[in-house]
RNA sequence: GCGCCUGUAGCUCAACCGGAUAGAGCAACGGCCUUCUAAGCCGUCGGUUGCAGGUUCGAGUCCUGCCAGGCGCGCCA
């Protein structure tokens, strides 16, 4: 059951974000920090001419406005060094004011409210980003200086049943994540922490065994083509036969201790489930395919050096014939200390000791510099243990970012976890069927006159994206409420809602037959719909800066949906090709290009498909 | 018992390191299609951010204590 809590008694999970680790560094924004250097000569500049007290430096803070009425760009720092100036907050913003050196991109500088310091960019500076966007396959985003290598474990399903509900977060969420990683310059390696080594492989491999003695290969392939069914059977037998489950606990033994017939039983059953996993990604347009798959099994042989090596370093104790690691940072429910069990009394080993060797391998072989979990929360002191011992064995470096990117728990309108009627678990492939079935069902009421191929490929796109970005554009901390109508609403933070903005624009080159690079002129940004547009395409980096460090992708679903709205609102106000001035048409073109581009780029880096028409 | 987490509008969700008037959508109500896809746009209504203190120039955000709920806590994964 790797990676999968028993999430049979939970109703309502924990919610935490829970990452030990600090984050990489802030983004990087070219704007603010010019700023930020305009901000610190005017504070050399004070603190020479003795207005400011020589100990009065601090790190300056900038951030965007949230209100356009305030600039672009503020900065609380008068707020902050008043008291020890011993001045006014607002005294002390106008001296800065004064004292700073004059920038071209800075239009305006202001003073509001308690002594906000508000800086209005300059339009040509602006349209200098948005010609720069345009110009660049990565729409103005830079390449990082030092690229890192990132481990990204996710999906992680159990190969003794076939992928539910369950594992959507992790695969959709980890899958955006990489995404994004890769688009802005990463190194990624994805890490299919596949759950295919434990005890319940030998029930499995007892019963496959039977049933190909009793059927034969054709209606074998037929009953593993239901692995839930399969599951069920086994279990069946193995609770209501003894001479069965003895047969499935010799089974693992001979399994675990290598033996070729058995290890090859077990292959031809992960091959099939893993086929079952790959068409779900496939379906999912999930990027995973089966080179990425490096499951538990693969650190079988590891497992013992492992145990070893944290002897050797002084840290394991025998505690009632378990071997044991005991760290000062982690008690138990008596407030004693917290062993991290890493090999049974019966010599077995567990989910920590593959997990250790996991990170020492993704530290030592992979060479990561960052390691991201994507695993329900309820696993966070499972990882806070295993980050925290992996580095006092030294297992893995000191200054590599480990990071535990837990999720909450998909729950059904009534707000409990969701559940099939009879209370059984949601198969994933169940849950698409039926995204695509009611996406089919809109786009058909709306579009009657569209032909069947076209239909099914609206609605995949449509009914898959639907289930994904109502993942994606929530906090994933958080437990969220999983409800069709919603996300297959055309109104809203919603998949349909940006796939449609986005063949608004492609409709508008179509119409034109334009091509969206062959756009050209100066920008002209005269409308406020134009301004606001403008001013919010130029910052895709720097979401998908934060949307990395951070691991949330509801981040980057915000800001296209920010975009969407700017958009639609500008479509509306703003005639495009109907426009009398041909500088104005070309300027407008320009803007709807940049926006297309914006929108599919993040679409595709959430993993949705976009539609030329819908 | 100990630890972690959650509580924001009737509902579903936001709110960047503590910043300015807590934002969207749905629902309700009212406008806009002879003009680039109305799957759209514009507007109105809706809040003691669970409660009480504290820190701060400033608190949904930090601290303390309550209330409610969830999750985790020795040989499962």
């Amino acid at each position: 059951m790797l990676r999968e809590a028993c999430c049979e008694s939970s109703p309502f999970p924990v919610q935490s974000p829970a990452s030990q680790t600090a984050q990489s560094p802030p983004q990087k924004n070219v704007m603010k920090e010019r700023l930020i250097s305009l901000i610190e000569s005017a504070l050399d500049t004070l603190i020479d001419d003795g207005t400011l007290p020589a100990d009065a430096k601090r790190p300056v803070q900038i951030d965007r406005t949230r209100d356009k009425s305030h600039g672009d760009f503020a900065t609380n720092i008068a707020l902050m060094l008043a008291k020890p100036a011993g001045m006014k907050p607002r005294d002390l913003a106008e001296k800065l004011i004064a004292a700073l050196p004059s920038d071209s991109a800075v239009a305006k500088v202001d003073i509001a409210g308690p002594g906000f310091i508000n800086f209005f960019q300059a339009d040509d500076w602006l349209t200098g980003l948005l010609e720069s966007a345009l110009a660049d396959d990565f729409l103005g985003i830079g390449r990082p200086e030092q690229p890192q290598t990132v481990v990204v474990d996710y999906s992680s399903p159990n190969l003794a049943k076939e992928m539910h509900v369950g594992h959507l977060r992790s695969t959709i969420i980890g899958d955006a994540v990489v995404r994004t990683l890769e688009f802005l310059g990463h190194t990624v390696i994805r890490q299919n922490h596949v759950g295919d080594w434990g005890t319940q492989f030998g029930m499995l491999l007892a019963y496959l065994e039977e049933q190909k003695a009793e059927e034969g290969e054709r209606e074998l392939s037929r009953e593993l083509a239901n692995l839930e069914t399969f599951y069920r059977a086994a279990k069946q037998r193995f609770d209501e036969s003894d001479t069965f489950a003895d047969r499935a606990r010799a089974l693992v033994v001979k399994l675990q201790s290598g033996d070729d017939y058995c290890l090859n039983l077990w292959a031809e059953f992960n091959q099939v489930s893993l086929s079952h996993c790959q068409a779900i990604y496939d379906r999912l347009g999930v990027s995973l395919t089966p080179s990425d798959v490096r499951g538990e099994s693969a650190y079988n042989d590891d497992l013992a050096q492992v145990v070893a090596d944290l002897d050797s370093k002084g840290l394991l104790s025998e505690s009632q014939g378990a071997q044991c690691v005991f760290m000062d940072a982690f008690k138990n429910k008596e407030g004693e200390p917290l062993p991290v069990i890493v090999r049974k009394a019966d010599g077995g080993y567990l989910y920590a000791t593959s997990d250790l060797a996991a990170l020492r391998y993704r530290a030592g072989t992979l060479q990561a510099d960052r390691m991201l979990y994507f695993v329900d929360q309820r696993q966070a002191l499972h990882f806070q243990q295993m980050f925290t011992l992996a580095k006092l064995a030294g297992f893995v470096p000191e200054q590599t970012e480990l990071a535990h990117m837990g999720f909450g728990t998909m729950n059904g309108p009534d707000g409990r976890p969701f559940k099939t009627r009879d209370g059984g678990t949601v198969k994933l492939i169940d849950l698409l069927d039926e995204a695509e079935e009611r996406a089919y069902a809109l786009v058909k009421e709306k579009n009657p006159q569209l032909d069947e191929d076209a239909l099914r490929t609206i609605a995949r796109s449509v009914g898959i994206g639907a289930v994904k970005y109502a993942d994606l554009s929530k906090n994933r901390s958080s437990d969220y409420i999983f409800n069709f109508e919603q996300m297959l609403s055309f109104e809203g933070n919603t998949a349909p809602y940006l796939l449609y903005a986005y063949t608004r624009v492609a409709s508008v080159f179509r119409k034109a037959e334009l091509d969206m690079a062959s756009v050209s002129g100066d920008f002209l940004l005269n409308e406020a719909a134009e301004q606001a547009l403008a001013a919010r395409l130029v910052q895709f980096a720097e979401v998908l800066q934060s949307v990395a460090d951070k691991g949330q992708p509801h981040l980057l679903s915000a800001y296209l949906y920010d975009v969407a709205g700017l958009f639609s609102s500008f479509y509306e106000h703003c005639p495009i090709l109907s426009s009398e001035d041909e500088g104005i048409r070309n300027s407008r073109l320009k803007l709807a290009a940049l926006t297309a581009r914006t929108l599919k780029h993040g679409m595709e880096l959430l993993g949705l498909s976009p539609l030329e028409r819908m």
